[in-house]
RNA sequence: GUCCUUGUAGUGUAGUGGCCUAUCACAUCUGACUUUCUAUCAGAAAACCGGAGUUCGAUUCUCCGCUAGGACGCCA
């Protein structure tokens, strides 16, 4: 077999789809599996819809996720440059070959025209299968969606426009042929365009590519996911501290499968495992509460201190003052506790106000309180006993509250949900007693004794 | 409208012409543990889209239907 060459190409119009980048990480794993070489090449040919912004996200995107490009911005092999606005010159050989062919001509608006074939042409699909067309029929009605009907339209697709830019179509295959990829690894959107490409690279006397299209990623209801549907666009994970490992591991899991009962896996396994057959035909719903999960189980694969630092790096990123109030030991303490329950980094917003908010009760929470007629006496008792705690750290608050317990004559579990109440002003949370711990005695006392009177006025 | 693709629990999936009263995971519910919990551990509930056909036998193969999605641009 030859070199196996892949490529990502992207056309830079807005953010970097999760569609997109698991395309990306297809071609790169199937590139990687096969020893071969990983393409990017940037599809900027619509002038009017590009941005630098958009190619920025894309790198960013890539980056983030270590995906890795052998050939590309950067990283020229020789076959670039990998900007399809920087390649025009070829094109424009590449179109003069057709026309001295007579395979494309001009049209009556000067746009030029490829003439598509008027026999079969056959596409096979590594994963839809094979399917034979002919362009010059199938081409030659259009549906419109204001009359719901079909009309006849000249089946000779455009290649480039009369102001003299090239379309997608062309330049897409004349840069594959130019770039020598081997197989052409994208979203199943494509697939109805394929007999085109099929066609032009026949045109232009190269052998084919492997075409695999793979199923696209709909939201959980099963729509189309656009921006601003939750978990669409990279830069949501950047921003919100996820692992770039973790969620590598989740889109590998969109559409493809190890086909044994793993989930969490390394990416040198993935790596080993990946290629056609494992690749599903159905397309893939997206939820993101098994992303988080994923995320999670890779957080809990960090030691405490490389956590911390990633929450903290994380909240830096936030641009948010709030953070920095507070004493520095204190919040890696708090951090330290807050990190069994933490699946993704934003969640840190929830456990903060219950470390280091002094007032305000959930009022549920309160309410439930409230409703246990011997909770403040409870609870004052319980109170005398903190207040008199010396060494302020766990095995002391415990005691404290097993000498509460018994000078009540009851079990500790009686109260604790009502100081768990008073000490973080919620209903649930961290570790109740390293919670405690981590204020502070002086503070805690104080909040405690606050809310404790807001409830029983 | 035409063409294409798809269909296993809410979600992602495994699997097979009879070992399928169908795998694993997330989510859900319950219990246990613990002082609490959104943690942990244990358990429960939950699916082969429908109809014909082929077959001794179909979730598995074929056809039809339906569902969902895609394509049909001087977008990519």
């Amino acid at each position: 077999m030859t070199q196996v060459r892949t490529r990502f190409a992207p056309s830079p119009t807005g953010y970097l789809h999760v569609g997109g980048a698991r395309t990306a990480l297809f071609n790169w794993l199937f590139a990687r599996h096969y020893g071969g070489e990983f393409v990017l090449r940037v599809e900027d040919t619509d002038a009017a819809r590009n941005t630098d912004e958009a190619v920025q996200a894309i790198f960013d995107g890539l980056r983030w996720l270590e995906l890795d490009w052998d050939a590309g911005p950067g990283k020229d092999d020789g076959r670039g440059p990998y900007f399809q606005s920087q390649r025009t010159d070829l094109y424009e050989r590449q179109l003069d070959l057709l026309m001295k062919a007579d395979r494309a001509y001009v049209d009556d608006g000067g746009a030029v025209r490829f003439r598509v074939p008027d026999e079969p042409v056959t596409v096979s699909d590594k994963i839809c299968g094979s399917r034979t067309v002919n362009l010059k029929e199938e081409g030659s009605t259009c549906y419109d969606p204001e009359t719901r009907q079909n009309v006849a339209v000249n089946p000779d697709f455009v290649i480039r426009r009369a102001d003299g830019s090239f379309l997608f179509h062309f330049v897409n295959v004349v840069d594959d042929i130019a770039m020598a990829i081997t197989h052409v690894i994208r979203g199943g959107d494509h697939l109805a365009n394929t007999p085109k490409h099929v066609a032009l690279f026949e045109a232009l006397g190269s052998p084919i590519p492997e075409f695999a299209h793979i199923p696209l990623i709909l939201n959980k209801n099963g729509s189309k996911m656009s921006k601003r549907d939750e978990g669409a666009s990279m830069d949501t994970y950047i921003r919100d501290g996820f692992l770039p490992s973790a969620v590598r591991n989740y889109l590998s899991l969109l559409g493809w499968s190890p086909k044994d009962d793993r989930e969490k896996m390394p990416i040198e396994d993935i790596i080993a495992l990946f290629d056609y057959d494992h690749l599903n035909h159905a397309n893939a719903k997206f939820d993101m509460e098994k992303c988080q999960w994923l995320n999670s189980q890779y957080l809990a694969d960090l030691d405490a201190g490389a956590f911390v630092k990633l929450a903290r790096d994380w909240m830096a990123s936030t641009g948010e003052q709030g953070w920095l109030q507070e004493n520095s030991a204190t919040v890696d303490a708090a951090l330290r506790v807050m990190r069994p329950k933490i699946k993704h980094l934003p969640e840190i917003r929830d456990h903060w106000p219950r470390f280091f908010v002094d007032d305000g009760i959930d009022l549920e929470a309160a309410a439930k309180v409230a409703a246990d007629p011997s909770a403040k006496l409870q609870l004052d008792v319980v109170l005398r006993h903190l207040a008199i705690v010396e060494h302020w750290n766990e095995d002391a608050i415990t005691e404290a509250l097993d000498a509460a317990a018994e000078e009540l004559g009851i079990k500790k579990g009686k109260f604790m949900f009502g100081l768990r109440v008073l000490a973080t002003g919620a209903a649930q949370g961290t570790d109740l007693l390293p919670t405690l711990a981590v204020v502070g005695s002086e503070r805690m006392l104080h909040r405690l004794g606050r809310r404790l009177a807001e409830i029983f006025p």
